[in-house]
DNA sequence: GTGCTATTTCCATGATTATCGAAATAGAGG
DNA sequence: CCTCTATTTCGATAATCATGGAAATAGCAC
């Protein structure tokens, strides 16, 4: 994954409010939520919540699909796994972190 | 973890040279890098930098130690490792989210 | 003390963001 | 066709952010 992409990522999840949005739709899986639950959910405007769905739709954390009149939201599990991928790899995860490998090229 | 220090910490990862910049001290591993290196190495002025790396120190990523004149700055492992439990917590607590590599280690 | 280097704080500026209300669009159904 | 609901787009505004130059501070050496 490149730098740029992971950022927009991280820079989706990095408001209170997208975060918890993000977090309601991980937490209801594979149904997913239409917007306008989301809307009474969170307490916001439409227009606002319409804007902040955008932005994670934008960097492919999120998926919608109509039905009907509705849309439903879901949370784009792969997108997640890649972003934790990515920071894990960056970051050793799990371990004290000692880069002995070497860290060449930047 | 709560929300809010997690959307905190996300944030401050969510800009293109803080996540360079992050990424170059993760790299570093414990030795850690010097402030005056990272100017050059990312080539913005100073008092950029110093602003990005207070965000970082603000939400705990990284650390700074004084060597005399100089500041070495770390990446503190343990905060992110937390960050990434909530993460995975809200996001993989299901099957959905296959374990993927996501690339190969550089 | 002076001088030197490393880094931060101060200040200003342009860019981006979050917010919401109002109006517009999408689709179902009469 | 019109109406109704669901959702988005538009427009405007206040807040926050990124940027870098100039000045201030921290610590060392003399």
């Amino acid at each position: 994954m490149k730098l740029e992409q992971a950022a927009r990522q991280l820079e989706a999840l990095g408001n209170p409010r997208r975060l918890n949005l993000y977090r309601t739709l991980v937490r209801a899986g594979e149904a997913g939520r239409p917007v306008g639950y989301l809307q009474e959910t969170l307490g916001i405007a439409a227009s606002t919540l319409s804007h902040h769905l955008h932005r994670l739709i934008l960097t492919g954390l999120v998926t919608q699909e109509r039905q009907a009149t509705t849309l439903i939201c879901r949370a784009n599990y792969p997108v997640m796994n890649e972003l934790l991928g990515f920071l894990a790899d960056e970051c050793c995860a799990d371990a004290a972190c000692a880069p002995t490998s070497g860290e060449a090229a930047a």
